[in-house]
RNA sequence: UGGGGGAUGGGGUAAUCGGCAGCCCGCCGGCCUUUGGAGCCGUGCAGUCUCGGUUCGAGUCCGAGUCCCCCAG
């Protein structure tokens, strides 16, 4: 097969690429440069798409003696994914950026442009499994991104190829290291690969400017402070409030209200979800028959926690088996059937709407 | 300057009859992490308005001072 292996600068995209070569296939690296402001070299290992990134890439397409390629993304990824988490932050939600770039840079743009130059596959170095279109969890628990993939098709699905999901991660640097890859030992990437310096608010507050408002405190309906724009905050966040009300309990973000600014915030037992709401769901295979038993996974780094999906009104009603917090609106709703010999079933996912308490109407 | 209430770290508050000054926020440090100033950890930083008195021992009781708040103007 002619195989595209995307290829970030990190170690697993160079072993899943080493990997595909191995393989057999005809492999063509590209790195996609993603930020607009390329010329700004960044030390450290946060982003994925600085001039050191794709030497780094460049030089392992090199020992793995495959073409390699750059192809400037930036204004695609500005348009589908920068613009985006600011507008859904100005919209008073919590996006998931890494979500939305597979979504629509990685399994989109790239994915459309390989097929037109005639490649029927793009590898990645995601960490999750993909047999018979099936798409299951990472057998490396800790480093499992089935999460943010949990948006693709079947048809991306079919056109995609995850060839770490097998391995540990522990595994992936020995055989970057057994290859001599330079970037062997280079560390993990984490945070927002566009705000390199991990100050998400500071980033918004120049996009969005000075957006002043109240914190509202649920139980009283009292004002107990102010905010300079609810794009600071996300539902479930505890510290970075900036207000204390004074009976020695913490308070959590609830609510988020963009139009009047305003900010609520209450007590632990105020913040207790047992029930998601959500929009239209997207599936990773053949649609599932509504209702259903299932597992849910409410943010990248969460348990996931036994779940009965409903129909609603066009989206799904997650009912949950136990108590969760900081379920905010924005964040990716997606849907497991467990399975700990082959790996969780990813089933699909949906967007967070709304997230509360279930209602009480009919009890005992 | 009539009466009443109150002063506890950077902010907000707690301490039974006088007995190691606790909690929430903030800050600092660490961990975690391809989302969210999310989450987790820390013997970390930091305080009893001033002066005097009672007492083995005072945030707490007594006296004076200073400042603030409320009602009455």
């Amino acid at each position: 097969m002619r195989v595209l292996a995307a290829m970030s600068g990190g170690v697993d995209s160079a072993v899943a690429a080493a990997l595909a070569v191995d393989a057999g296939h005809d492999v063509t690296g590209v790195h996609l440069a993603l930020s607009q402001e390329r010329q700004t070299l960044r030390s450290g290992a946060r982003g994925c798409c600085s001039v050191e990134d794709a030497h780094d890439a460049r030089r392992v397409a090199d020992e793995l003696g495959i073409p390699f390629y750059v192809w400037d993304l930036a204004d695609r990824f500005s348009e589908d994914v920068v613009e985006d988490f600011v507008a859904e932050y100005a919209s008073g939600r919590t996006p998931n950026p890494c979500l939305r770039c597979n979504e629509k840079i990685k399994f989109s743009a790239v994915l459309d442009r390989a097929r037109a130059l005639g490649f029927d596959a793009v590898v990645t170095g995601h960490h999750a499994r993909l047999a018979d279109g099936e798409l299951r969890r990472s057998v490396d628990a800790a480093k499992d991104q089935s999460y943010v993939l949990g948006v693709l098709t079947p048809a991306q699905l079919a056109a995609a190829m995850f060839p770490l999901g097998s391995m540990t991660k522990e595994r992936v640097r020995e055989i970057a290291a057994a290859r001599g890859f330079a970037v062997a030992a280079k560390p993990d990437s984490h945070d927002i690969c566009f705000i390199p310096d991990g100050d998400t608010r500071g980033f918004l507050a120049r996009r969005l400017g000075a957006l002043p408002g109240p914190v509202v405190d649920a139980a009283t309906g009292a004002t107990v402070g102010e905010h300079e724009g609810t794009y600071g905050f996300t539902v479930g966040q505890r510290r970075g409030l900036g207000v204390s009300v004074g009976d020695q309990r913490p308070r959590y973000v609830l609510g988020i209200e963009p139009v009047s600014r305003t900010v609520t915030i209450g007590t632990r037992d105020l913040a207790a979800v047992t029930e998601v709401r959500t929009g239209v769901p997207t599936w990773t295979g053949p649609v599932p028959e509504l209702p259903f038993a299932a597992q849910v996974q409410l943010r990248a780094h969460a348990a996931p926690v036994d779940c009965e999906v409903v129909a609603d009104d066009g989206g799904l009603r997650i009912d949950l088996a136990a108590e969760q917090r900081g379920v905010a609106p924005g964040q990716s709703a997606v849907l497991y059937l467990p399975d700990p010999v082959r790996g969780d079933l990813v089933l699909g996912q949906a967007a967070v709407r709304t997230a509360g308490a279930r209602s009480r109407a009919v009890r005992r």
